[in-house]
DNA sequence: GAGACGTGGCG
DNA sequence: TCGCCAAGTCT
């Protein structure tokens, strides 16, 4: 084992004591070494952020969410529009939506306490394959394997696996169970991660300064910016609608809040047409509208966005008081549509 | 199993 | 400007 795969997990993990970067969730490996335990609440709530995100775009939100919600308990009290404002900009709503079910399962029948192992956390909502993984092999010493996309890349990489992905995930997992050790396996799975974010890349990989160069076949066989292979994209459609901001004398604006189901759910926003090649308009009231110069342009996972915006000036409803309302509380596509607004020739009070 | 589901950074 | 991609999950 030590002259196998073994060795792959002690130089990675002698890399990684030297290496590892810091983050607000993360207990380095010297205070670990003094017995410091990560919280799990901490590593929980970090994992859930990092879903399809990135370090660098999750620490401001982390350092938010754990200043105004210290433990799960509190999280599991919040409003849902608080978190949902808090979550604002993050993206992929359903993970906020998820967090506060999964908090108030964990505070309400768990006494407070997440599970200690990747089968039973994965049972919670908004906890998959990879999250269950990380959190019991970084907060609960499991050694289970940890696969997210780095990690694929890296172990793709290591063994030249040429299957494209979805279809090599069972490949992968296996081979990452095998180098996974039984001793630190959550710094294993950090280490893993960080190499494939900072070394591992998926293009310019920098093997000449990669610990696991002597163990890379792809580096050997000169392929290693090839793999992992992927099925190829689908083309984005692009789509059209039309936003529609109301302001009334006091600067009060209208807003609503999205269904919790579908894109954007649970999110605040300025009403609107559907979405598609030839969207109906749909002001919320009668009114004097005005069209932004500016379109608005956005993109999602699936197609492409962009938004005529109509603005008036009506005191015909019942708005978000002017003092409550902050843009930073609306997700990006809704803050972009506010901005549109402002550069709009606004019509004179009714 | 394939599609829905955000956003920002980078080449 | 544009496609790729990031510490995925749910249906």
């Amino acid at each position: 084992m030590r002259d196998g795969k073994g060795a792959i997990g002690e130089t990675l993990l002698t890399w990684y004591d030297s290496h590892a970067r810091v983050m607000p969730w993360r207990v380095s490996p010297t205070d670990r070494a003094e017995g410091e335990r990560p919280d799990p609440y901490r590593v929980w709530l970090s994992e859930v952020m990092l879903q399809q995100t990135t370090v660098a775009a999750v620490r401001d939100y982390f350092r938010r969410f754990t200043e105004r919600w210290p433990d799960v308990g509190a999280l599991a009290a919040a409003e849902d529009g608080d978190v949902m404002a808090e979550w604002a900009g993050l993206g992929y709503y359903a993970r906020a939506r998820n967090l506060l079910k999964c908090a108030r399962v964990v505070a309400g029948d768990l006494n407070g306490r997440f599970p200690e192992t990747a089968a039973e956390l994965q049972k919670l909502p908004g906890i998959g394959p990879y999250t269950s993984a990380a959190i019991a092999a970084i907060a609960y010493d499991e050694p289970v394997a940890v696969v997210d996309g780095n990690v694929e890349r890296v172990v793709s990489r290591l063994f030249s696996v040429d299957t494209p992905l979805p279809g090599a995930k069972t490949e992968l997992t296996e081979l990452t169970a095998q180098i996974t050790p039984e001793d630190r396996p959550g710094d294993f799975a950090q280490a893993m991660m960080d190499l494939g974010a900072t070394i591992c890349t998926p293009r310019n990989p920098a093997c000449g300064i990669c610990p696991l160069i002597d163990a890379c076949t792809a580096r050997a066989a000169g392929i290693a910016e090839t793999l992992p292979r992927k099925a190829p994209k689908k083309e984005k459609p692009t789509r059209r609608g039309f936003a529609y901001v109301a302001m009334n004398g006091q600067g009060d604006v209208l807003l609503e809040r999205r269904p919790d189901k579908g894109l954007l759910g649970g999110t605040l926003g300025f009403p609107g047409s559907d979405w598609s090649d030839a969207p109906t308009p749909a002001p919320p009231m009668q009114a004097d509208w005005t069209t932004s110069p500016v379109e608005v342009r956005h993109t999602f996972t699936h197609f492409h966005l962009i938004l005529q915006v109509h603005v008036t000036r009506t005191e015909a409803r019942a708005m978000t008081p002017r003092a409550d309302f902050r843009p930073g509380d609306l997700p990006t596509l809704m803050r972009k549509v506010w901005d549109a607004a402002q550069s709009a020739e606004w019509p004179q009070p009714e």
